[in-house]
DNA sequence: AATCGAATTGAAACCTGTTTCAATAACGGC
DNA sequence: GCCGTTATTGAAACAGGTTTCAATTCGATT
């Protein structure tokens, strides 16, 4: 046999090859794999999504289109990776400095605000990864739900006014049932919103617009019944 | 000149070829669309998105591939009519027996319910479509605006316990600014779970669990602060 | 250093969405 | 019914994601 053994299913839910989900890889093959997803995502930032094309990559990264499918299953996985990678940082940058204000409600508001800045900062790239993340590909899932995952890890340390435990993995639930409830709205919201922008529906204002009002509801103290 | 003149741009917002949107054409060219549609659906029925193949749909519904992208201007495009087509037959239904519940809270969890159902009772067109939809292409976003638009009257009708008016176009807003708010909200979460159902992260049940929560949260009466 | 299995390469093939275009058919107005 | 315009066809070409595989290289073990 010439050596096309079964793809070392890449990388679990985190981002980074050296994170807990890409099985124990040489050196070597770490290298490889950050330049592949590095070389996409500065083709992403260039051209969007169609920008990244496979052959480029490769290329770029100085590895053959063999091997760049050896660690992942598709392009969307790769993309995955790189915005589980940008997840992993914005919740060390996000535990370094926790949304400031007063109220659950505050901040949530700008958690969602930096997070959303920080994304779109690179529209093209930030479609890109949309795209994927929208795809809806079974054999992607457990990136996506990773990544979900940490944002909600995220939110519920903002709702509480705690800084995220990085030290935990990300699959260990935190919250109560009412907090994950609200979460999960609050993530959705967010995706959707984001989809919207990306797909040319809204400027970036109406995201943060969006969550801020998603916050309100679901967090703030005012009344309920819908004025006409 | 041979006869490659600019497609009629198709199909602004609405699904049926008769709906205001296709500019409009010969009875045989409504017939060809028609049958584009239809060809498209019943791929999508037992293959999703990639058992609608377009040499395919061409084969089925009897026309070139050319004429195919006369009409369309992508696959995604199609599907996105015929999911427009099937938001305005809901809209047919809801109108004929809107939701039956006795507060605004119930009747939107009851609509919801029912257009889930509907919806994911195809599930792999349901995914075709879901994916189209979430694809973020901006040749698209006016049909994608559309299907936002009716699914937004029809849940404004839920909220207030009225019956969707047909008789309006879709692109007349309804609501008070407040109403909007919580109606832009729903379709987002319904949005966000149905591209997580569609991607294998949820069973359809949470869904529906997380719409009916979503509706407790904005239109129930209860009380904000989350419990831990 | 010799060796064996796994990883990588390079290049080609395959598939399907999309585009192109010359030839042909259909249509509407006169 | 004729004529110019527009629509349709058929077939080929193109593009880029994905797969395939024989030949080669790498790395750890001995």
């Amino acid at each position: 046999m010439t050596g096309n053994a079964r793809p070392p299913a890449a990388d679990g839910a985190s981002g980074t090859p050296d994170g807990e989900g890409m099985a124990r890889l040489a050196a070597s093959q770490l290298r490889r794999v950050r330049h592949i997803v590095d070389a996409a995502v500065a083709l992403a930032e260039k051209g969007g999504f169609d920008g990244v094309r496979l052959r480029d990559v490769a290329e770029a990264s100085g590895v053959a289109l063999g091997t760049l499918y050896k660690y992942f299953r598709s392009k969307e996985d790769i993309l995955l990776s790189a915005v589980n990678e940008d997840a992993e940082r914005l919740e060390s940058v996000i535990a370094a400095r926790p949304p400031s204000g007063g109220s659950a409600q505050e901040r949530t508001t700008e958690f969602f605000a930096r997070a959303t800045r920080g994304f779109t900062r690179r529209p093209n790239y930030a479609r890109a990864v949309i795209r994927a993340v929208a795809s809806g590909d079974h054999k992607t899932a457990e990136k996506v739900a990773g990544f979900h995952l940490r944002m909600a890890r995220m939110i519920v340390a903002a709702i509480r006014d705690e800084s995220p435990d990085i030290s935990k993995s990300i699959t260990e639930t935190e919250g109560s049932e009412q907090e994950q409830a609200i979460v999960r709205i609050l993530e959705h919201v967010w995706f959707s919103a984001l989809v919207g922008w990306g797909g040319g529906l809204h400027p970036v204002k109406t995201v943060t617009d969006q969550m801020r009002t998603a916050a309100e509801y679901l967090l703030g103290g005012s009344s309920r019944s819908p004025e006409r």
